[in-house]
This record gives structure tokens, sequence and C-alpha cells, in this order.
DNA sequence: ATGCCATTGAAACAATGA
């Protein structure tokens, strides 16, 4: 099973780039951030058309959550992240595919650093540790995956000392996914890669992508029942290299239900 | 050092992103 997610920076304007790569990558599960649309407008027929079920959960301009899955429609479990009832952001939407819960999310920018925007990442990221303490609690097979906005370590960085005082690499947040992944989740790209300089966004500009002047901040939390399934991570580099193309690049993990104890 | 690029929505610019 190939779930993967990606930052697609509009799904509207960069429909093409999207069905292009799940022509190419054939994905069974997808997670979208940064919709950019409304619910209204959200490209059914078009992602229908591809084989793919979906959910969502949109904003007009910004934001927009999505959950794709080939051959079935995802199973809403979910919309918004718990905490906030004020919190009008649309940044996460779950649903349940094979009997795995996925959680999409789409976490705060957070910049500038200091200001409200920050505090407002930081307030997010507690709701988010809060609920996914409770998913593990429950003890359901879950991933949770998405844009982050958080580069977890240097070497997730192409110049950490350039990004200190951002709001991405902050070291109030990269405490903060520490001790969310210290609940017990596993960072999938980083278990199966320790070490590697890993990118999963490049700015549009001064040609970072053709540097590989990068950030890795869309990431797969694994939690303990499905850590043990995974077979590969890997960032799928060959959209960015398009035209009118997102400045993230998809992420995808494979997952092996026949392993040996595998039992969900 | 820096939104230097790019999108959306409204109104020929502002807000946003990382």
């Amino acid at each position: 099973m190939k779930i993967a997610t990606y930052n697609v920076n509009g799904i509207n304007g960069r429909l093409e780039i999207l069905l292009r790569w799940l022509k190419e990558d054939a994905p069974d599960v997808v997670c979208l951030q940064e919709l950019k649309t409304d619910d209204a407008r959200f490209p059914r027929k078009e992602i229908e058309r591809a084989g793919y079920g979906a959910i969502w959960h949109g904003q007009r301009s910004w934001n927009g959550v999505a959950i794709l899955a080939k051959g079935k429609t995802p199973i809403l479990t979910r919309r918004g992240l718990p905490g906030d009832p004020d919190d009008t952001h649309s940044r996460y939407v779950e649903a349940a595919v094979d009997g795995i819960l996925i959680g999409c999310l789409y976490l705060p920018n957070g910049n500038p650093f200091p200001g409200a925007k920050f505090d407002y990442k930081l307030r997010w990221f507690r709701r988010l540790q809060e609920y996914a303490a409770e998913l593990l609690e429950l003890d359901v097979p879950s991933i949770l995956a998405g844009d982050f906005n958080v580069m977890p370590t240097e070497i997730d960085v192409y110049k950490p000392e350039r990004w200190l005082d951002d709001a991405l690499f902050r070291p109030e947040v990269r405490k903060a996914y520490a001790h969310l992944v210290a609940q017990g989740w596993t960072d999938a790209v980083r278990h199966l890669h320790p070490g590697e300089h890993i990118y999963t966004f490049w700015k549009y500009w001064r040609n970072s992508f053709e540097r590989d002047a990068g950030l890795r901040i869309d990431h797969f939390l694994l939690s303990p029942a499905v850590a043990p399934l995974l077979r590969s991570a890997t960032v799928r580099r060959k959209p960015r290299s398009w035209a009118h193309t997102s400045d993230h690049a998809p992420v995808m993990i494979e997952l092996d239900f026949s392993a040996a104890g595998a039992d969900l």
C-alpha cells in the first residue's frame, strides 16, 4: 500500500500537475494540503475520473486539506482538529482507509517570529499533541501525515544557521515536534534514512531546487502498530521539476500488510 | 538578509506562503 502526502499549493491551479503525478506514481492514498479552494470548487469530478474517491475540508483562498483513495471513498472520521471551536482554518481532516486512521494536517507556518501567527502555531501544535496522544491511547493503527512546517533537526535544512529565527525552525517548534514524536510515533523518512539530507520543499526563486537548497517539512508519523509495516519512504522529486508546479514535492511511503505479525 | 516567486480574490493591488 502506497500512501503519499503532497502540499499541492492550489489544487485547481495545479490540477494538471496533480493528475499527472497520480498517474505516474499511482499512490493508493494521498493526503493533500493547501487546496486553496472552498468546498464547492473542489475538483471532485476530475479526481474521480482519475480513479480516486475523496473527502475534503476546504477554505476559500487559503489552507484546505483532502484525502484521496484509489478505487474507494475514504470514510470521513473528523473535520478540523479538536481543542479550539474558534479556529476557523481548515487544517485537519481525517479518514479511515483499509483499517488505518489517516490524519491529514497542514500545520500553521507561524511567521513572522515573534508575533500572533507564531503564537497560533504553538497553540495548534499543542492541540495536535493532545489529540495525537488520544489516538495512541485508543490504540488505533494511525498515520499523521502532512505539511508540519517544521524542520525537525539541523540536517533537515540546507543552511541551518540562516533559519534559526524562522518560525519553521525556532527551538520551541522543534521541541514541539520532538515531543510529539516522543509520544511513540515513528518519523517514517528519518527512520529509514538516518543521517541523510532529505528535503521536501524548495523555494521557487534563486534556483533553489536545482541547487538542492531545500527543507524537510512534510512528514509521516506512524503509530506503533503501523511502524513495523514500513518498507520504504521516499521524496518524489520529479513532479517538483515540472513547469508551474508546487514548491513542495510529494512524499510517499510503502506499507507491507503481509509482514509477519500484521493484524489490521 | 531579503517572498528575489507564485497564487488567490478582488480590483489592478493586498494577503499569504516558508
